[in-house]
DNA sequence: CGTCCAGTCTATACAGACTGGACGGTGCAGTATT
């Protein structure tokens, strides 16, 4: 039994009153009756001081979790969210509930006066929310004034963005799970609407969950059509979706790989007489709202957009997602394409699919590090611990901005260890240190790669869309969907006689294995002739069953978890 | 790694083929400059 701050026991006359108040909240604050169960379920896991991993679509409710739950728990419940946005839009949607703790959102964007003036609200010991993105939480003064609070609930929305944003883009993410222990490890709960099993796993262990309960509803979204075309050249596949996509009715979203194909394809669209607009992070602020709203109110039909037009989104109406290019991962893409026909009616699913497009996927996973650079930090700590972050840029000559990916390397090879302002160096000289650390980032692009491969899989297979891409996200769907490109030119029922699994399974769907050359997996996917595991070190991997078979080459470590 | 673009070469020239280099996504925070 692991120790909570906050233990209740099933039984005990707070816990009853406590479940009782779930409903009561959620009726009379929120105006949600009756909760769906699953959702009152988690809350009930929270309240007993247990940790929760929600992977919910959106509009399922998963903010009521930490709404609810903070509410009747009373104190500070802390709430990491990615964009100010949407902290933001958290806010006023707490703002609107009726008799509930206040909310803040702590971040840059407020003068300094009035960040003060929310802090001192926060201590004044009424209960509250705190919405901060992981880069407030890396800074000691913040850490420190949260840890004198009575914190009673921690909530990571958006928390795929451990593992999608967590190793280069904004490594302070890794910075969650020291800052949770900090805080003497309250109940987390982590809420997603995305995630494939491995992704989940490395939420839970980069956050350090205690043995999180698993709430995830299921991913079958019926309603969209799923379709893949391919082409040789890329002038022709340019063409073909300009014209696909003037086919198509209704509102739609068409993602591309870069701010200029974005721009490109909405000023061939308007050329055309589509009402389209490009969405990038290169637009300024105002644009970019200019966008959203045209688009939320219909007066933009058509949005050409990179992947900076996603969280947040809540149009229900949209018809179709087209994707120009590849994505880099499955999880990517089914995030996207699942913005289409939220409101259940009928949506069209596209990827315009040529290989070569993976060559940009590649190039933004990015190179290795570089070993000097990485010696030289792991010697400036090794020479004095406990170094601030921007005394170690100073000493190192390295932008505060690398320095987070280096000590996330570093840490993550075990040479580094200890929060991030005290930290400690292992007893190894800087060379040996950067070496590890770089095998690690080759680990983890390896990982990376297999995730594209997946993608390539997928948009290659012949078997139905459907039941390959549940089965990425580890559900089965035990026959051909009839409602994707594949079903329909028949080749999805060719494919499932052809593979169909039958007989006794040796590798069932979530076996902990063991291969000779990648060590420790787990089962992801089991056909007849083949099986797809996702091996810790090495990433997912397609094995022929008889060369396993003949070379004992997998071993059964132990049953589905 | 692939695409785009400017510049150069070819060869008898006002076009087309090649070459080299640049560029490519997502957001926070905090500071400097109007």
């Amino acid at each position: 039994m692991t120790q909570r701050t906050r233990q209740i026991t099933p039984g005990s006359t707070g816990y009853g009153d406590l479940m009782s108040r779930i409903q009561d909240v959620a009726r009379d604050s929120f105006g949600w009756d009756p909760l769906r169960p699953r959702l009152a379920e988690a809350m009930e896991v929270l309240l007993a001081g247990g940790d929760v991993l929600a992977v919910m679509p959106t509009g399922y409710g998963k903010s009521s979790l930490y709404q609810v739950t903070g509410t009747v728990l009373g104190g500070v419940t802390i709430v990491v969210s990615p964009l100010i946005s949407l902290q933001e839009d958290q806010v006023r949607s707490l703002g609107e509930a009726t008799d509930v703790p206040r909310a803040f959102a702590i971040n840059s964007s407020a003068g300094q006066r009035e960040r003060e003036r929310d802090w001192e609200a926060l201590e004044s010991g009424e209960p509250g929310f705190a919405f901060l993105a992981p880069e407030q939480l890396a800074n000691p003064e913040v850490r420190e004034r949260l840890a004198a609070l009575p914190v009673s609930l921690f909530a990571v929305d958006e928390a795929h963005c451990v593992s999608s944003w967590g190793h280069d883009f904004r490594p302070d993410y890794l910075l969650l799970g020291g800052v949770i222990d900090e805080l003497g490890h309250p109940p987390v709960v982590a809420m997603t609407a995305t995630g494939a099993p491995p992704v989940r796993a490395e939420i839970a262990e980069r956050l350090g969950m205690r043995r999180p309960r698993l709430f995830a509803t299921g991913f079958d979204r019926p309603n969209l059509r799923l379709e893949v075309r391919r082409y040789e050249e890329d002038s022709e596949k340019r063409t073909a979706v300009v014209e696909h996509v003037r086919e198509l009715d209704g509102s739609g979203l068409v993602y591309t790989a870069t701010r200029k194909d974005a721009e490109l394809y909405a000023e061939q669209l308007e050329g055309d007489g589509v009402a389209a607009a490009a969405y990038h992070a290169g637009l300024k602020r105002a644009e970019r709202d200019d966008v959203y709203e045209r688009f939320m109110d219909d007066r933009a039909r058509v949005v050409t957009a990179t992947s900076a037009f996603g969280m947040g989104i809540d149009k229900h109406d949209v018809r179709f997602v087209v994707h120009a290019s590849v994505t880099d991962s499955l999880d990517s893409y089914y995030q996207e394409a699942g913005r289409a026909g939220r409101d259940g009616e009928p949506a069209v699913v596209t990827l315009h699919y040529r290989p070569e497009d993976f060559a940009l996927t590649k190039f933004f996973s990015g190179g290795g590090p570089d070993a000097d650079e990485l010696a030289r930090v792991f010697a400036a700590v090794k020479k004095e611990p406990g170094l601030s972050r921007s005394d170690l840029a100073k000493r190192t000559g390295i932008s505060v901005r690398s320095l987070g990916r280096l000590l996330g390397l570093l840490r993550d090879a075990r040479v580094l260890g200890g929060n991030d302002d005290e930290l400690t160096a292992e007893d190894v000289r800087p060379g040996e240190a950067a070496s590890r650390a770089v095998e690690e980032s080759e680990a983890r692009q390896r990982i990376e790669h297999s995730r594209s491969q997946l993608m390539q899989e997928y948009a290659e297979t012949g078997m139905c869309r459907r039941q390959f891409l549940l089965g990425y996200f580890g559900e089965e769907l035990p026959e051909p969907c009839g409602n994707c490109d594949t079903c329909a030119s028949g080749s999805a029922y060719r494919w499932a006689e052809e593979h169909d699994a039958a007989g006794e399974d040796p590798f069932p769907l979530a076996a902990r294995v063991s291969h000779e050359t990648w060590g420790a997996g787990v089962v992801m996917h089991t056909e007849r002739d083949r099986l797809t595991v996702f091996f810790d070190a090495a990433g997912y991997k397609v094995l022929s069953l008889a060369a396993v078979r003949e070379g004992g080459l997998l071993e059964v470590l132990g049953p589905a978890a």
